[in-house]
DNA sequence: ACATCTGTATACCGTTCGGTATATACTGTT
DNA sequence: AACAGTATATACCGAACGGTATACAGATGT
């Protein structure tokens, strides 16, 4: 193999998806991109939804791994919220188209098909996250059953930032990061 | 005119874009359930793109007027806060389909048809806020050129909280409002 | 009665869609 | 050297895409 077919498919597909959208992109622009045919593209991922699954899950995969550590509650509510934090301004700084196409896909109506594959994904990070707002109840008593909010909120405000960032509105920085964690803690404590 | 067709259709595409995405719909599908043949559609509203951008004006206008409202700067500058986070989930409430449409939009890729449409309102949004950031400022000099990204977070977090609400992870109540608003203003004093 | 205009339908346009049957070139194994 | 499996290309499929030329029905104004 003198050069990767499946991973030049992979970063055009990620190109296209992540500035135009998975629906409004064909699978024959994104093979004539690559430079390859059709078939190729099938042969690698099956169907269109498969190289977006393949897409997402190897970018993921890095991601998960990072946020189960930065995750993993050892008693410091604020340490594991900074560190969470910063593992998703880190990738999104290593990894701006892939974080774009999954902003794109954030709000994703329920019906579409990008929805479905990336639910599942999201619901993963949703789950780490709620952990340690769980485990960090008892320190924090007053969050008791409201995790669940609390996650999405905190994943949300997370996505606000670096939506911005992606707009060059802001920097991801330790500033950025000391006043996300402590702002929403404050919106907790209150 | 026994049925207001175009009403009509434009009713039925708001349901589809917002369950499935912009891109994902054709227009057969949408004459199709609205009941009236694609000669009719195109009559009313020229081309695909046309018809997103008199859904997206019909409904923002009435957004804008209460927005500008909400924005009017009096000195008290969380009465402001809290009359324009009012208005947002009032007409998340009021138009939760629309809404869901609006939020799928949010991060729409920058190449994407749909993102070229929605772009200008939304920064007719941005606009109204970040004025009332830059008359609070001589009230909260600390916010000094920031503006920007204080409007930006500020429209971020109430699109969050919207859609935890949108999910049924939430309730969009006074309470709520009181949370958000509180949240966001210790982010700027600290 | 007639002309005009708005709204709607039938039927069709060329293009692109996601996907595939088939053939061939390459590569490592026996 | 024959074989097998992987990777790639040519050529094609039916369906759906966004969009339109044309005709006609019904109301309106003269």
């Amino acid at each position: 193999m003198t050069t990767d077919n499946r991973k030049n498919i992979l970063e055009c597909a990620l190109r296209l998806f992540a500035t135009r959208g998975y629906d409004a992109v064909g699978i024959q622009e994104i093979v004539d991109v690559a430079g390859v045919t059709k078939p190729t593209l099938y042969h690698y991922f099956g169907n269109k939804q498969g190289l977006l699954e393949a897409l997402l899950h190897e970018h993921t995969q890095r991601l998960l791994v990072d946020l189960r550590v930065a995750t993993d509650y050892h008693g410091d509510f604020i340490l594991s919220l900074t560190n969470t934090v910063k593992v998703y301004f880190r990738f999104a700084q290593q990894h701006r188209a892939f974080y774009r196409m999954q902003l794109a896909m954030w709000f994703a109506p329920p019906d579409n098909a990008s929805f479905q594959i990336v639910a599942e994904l999201n619901q993963q990070q949703h789950q780490l996250i709620e952990e340690l707002f769980i485990k960090a109840t008892e320190q924090h008593g007053n969050m008791r059953g409201r995790h669940r909010r609390y996650a999405a909120t905190f994943l949300g405000t997370i996505n606000t930032y670096v939506a911005l960032a992606l707009n060059d509105y802001a920097e991801l920085n330790d500033e950025l990061i000391h006043a996300l964690v402590h702002q929403f803690m404050y919106g907790i404590l209150s």
